[in-house]
DNA sequence: TAATGTGAATCGTTTCACAGCG
DNA sequence: CGCTGTGAAACGATTCACATTA
């Protein structure tokens, strides 16, 4: 899933962290002030301990005997993890699945700029009714580079999907999303995080499958 | 991520096993008869040790100084691991994503059948063209329960996630793939998988954050 | 000889248990 | 007293190293 470069946190903490910001986002709305590390954890499916150990990597933050107010922790993670930084952002493979990605408004909301789509169908560049500049895949090294694109989502059919990373690296992408379901062979410096649809699907049925089984 | 229940091969080697599995699929398909560990490692980037310890998990199948015959491996896991087995499944909301979901021909090709799609705009539920048998979202549990659907697949907007989820519960659904960005609770005797986009994303930006402070 | 299969060692994460503080 | 913060213990996965076998 990950390729190399570690941060000091280790990275199911972080990913925790990330998910714990967005609860609290939540709680802020509700005008809630303050919440507890188990009442967190009752919320998100985790031990109150791994939330308190979590959040400590970040430096105290919490009121002794009297939980964490929501504000404080909230902005709290989003300092110590540089949240509020943009990141330019495209899209390559504007199907079904590309396009879901494209309006989906949450990635705007968290700092994700998508800047450009790319698809090798130039017929479907004309017909997406949408406010962002489209492109012929051909173009992807060049308006990567040009427009200094961080973030490369990979939406295109397996067959495509290595030759379309090359392409995000020859421009230049420090980070690629992959949501075919192959694996992709990138340089060491570029990170990327595979999406998997299909194994996910496959890991459910299998679990499911065990569990029917450990009863007879 | 996983709820309740372990097998007894640990999770990571699950899902490592179901990509080599995919990836069998595939040099099958190139007419490639045999494959060792490192090579298998190579492609995937895993340890060639990590592809070793996780197929024995499953029992010796590999030719002692000859790596593993393609076929052989292949329906050595798919036997282990009842991936031949059917599972009937239906997806909630039928937006971009969701039709994205609906029109994956990968998952027919391994073994979901997607029975039923539902939405609470009724509207929408006459415009996708697709052979699928579409209900309103109210009755969800009914056919859930009528047609025995074991996995649901949610792609609602996050503020009905877990109703959603309640209503195949109450139809009595096994597993649960969750692609709504909020944790949603489930009864201990449901397998749910969380497919987090944005938390990826923000993941992923927080792993460049990182990786560029540490240079400086 | 080349590559598998596997106990043993190592590494990293989670859980425990309790000291510290409001 | 309640809840945080955190070393220490426990646990689980990965990596190592080597015996094993075609």
């Amino acid at each position: 899933m990950l390729k190399n470069k570690k941060p000091n946190i280790p990275l199911p903490s972080l990913s925790r962290l990330l998910t714990v910001y967005r609860l609290l986002e939540q709680l802020e709305k509700d005008g809630i002030a303050s919440v507890s590390s188990s009442e967190i954890g009752k919320i998100l499916g985790y031990k109150p301990d791994s939330i308190r150990k979590d959040v400590s990597f970040l430096g105290e933050v919490g009121n002794f005997g009297g939980g964490y107010e929501v504000q404080k922790l909230k902005r709290h993670i989003s300092t110590k993890l540089e949240l509020e930084k943009k990141r330019k952002t495209c899209i390559v493979g504007l199907g079904r699945l590309g396009t879901a990605i494209l309006n989906y408004d949450d990635l705007l909301r968290n700092g994700f700029i998508v800047v450009a789509g790319f698809d090798s169908n130039i017929n479907k560049l004309e017909t997406i009714n949408t406010a962002l500049e489209l492109f012929p895949a051909y173009e992807i090294a060049e308006i990567v580079r040009r427009k200094e694109i961080e973030i490369g989502v990979i939406a295109v059919p397996a067959r495509s999907a290595q030759e379309t990373a090359d392409r995000l690296m020859e421009g230049g992408i420090k980070g690629i999303i992959n949501f075919s379901p192959v694996a992709i062979e990138v340089k060491n410096s570029v990170m990327i995080r595979n999406i998997d649809l299909l194994g996910e699907c496959m890991l459910l049925s299998t679990l499911l499958t065990f569990e029917e089984n450990a009863l007879r």
